[in-house]
DNA sequence: CGGAATCCAATACGATACTG
DNA sequence: CAGTATCGTATTGGATTCCG
């Protein structure tokens, strides 16, 4: 970082906040990961994740669909089911959760000690 | 992530929000940016970052500290001077910050045309 | 089942004033 | 200069109830 200069650094702000927008969040992580492992009903989701509510879930889930990681589609069986998954472009965050984790799990041998 | 199991996965949410919750909130990066250009003063810091308040400033060089990408030094001059300056561990972030920067560039260009 | 509506609590952030 | 104190606002998340 200290190698770059100021403008520069400045003008990537925006996609940061952009990234972080779309990932941040107390449950995002946690409903991709619950989705990941292959559940895809609204009910299913909700029963993987403890503590979240369905108004978390449903608010949750535009969210993540509005940024194209999520794909919802309604079956028109009797009664109707809603079926939630992962796009392929949600694989595209790979590289930013792994990048995440892997600071996250030195910082906190930095803070705590190993 | 879909070729990774469902535990797996979990187990990293807890190092994911350790990151998040250091680099995330409206100013924490820009205030790294700003030291990073070399301005090591309070006040220098502050007039480098728009709109900034000097309660925020405060308040998020102090997190910085404790998560110890900053290290403030008081100089017993007269009147004393404070210096603050990124900690070379803060250049660890990199890796993060890059790659929230890659992934959010390529996802403006999808959401909003390139 | 898959939500929406309403209300409430907590947290983040801002404005302003002030201090050693 | 380098902050603190106080207050107000805004955004976020939670609890509960209800609906087709």
């Amino acid at each position: 970082m200290e190698n770059k200069n100021h403008t520069a650094c400045l003008k990537s702000l925006l996609p940061i906040r952009d990234a972080l927008d779309v990932i941040n969040g107390k449950w995002k992580l946690q409903i991709i990961i619950a989705m990941s492992a292959g559940n895809t009903r609204f009910k299913e989701i909700e029963r993987q994740i403890p503590k979240i509510t369905s108004r978390m879930l449903s608010k949750e889930l535009k969210e993540l669909e509005i940024n194209l990681l999520v794909k919802r589609t309604v079956y028109d069986s009797l009664p109707v089911t809603i079926e939630y998954v992962l796009t392929p472009y949600a694989e595209s965050l790979e590289k930013v959760i792994d990048a995440l984790k892997d600071w996250g799990i030195q910082h906190r041998k930095k803070m705590y000690g190993k």
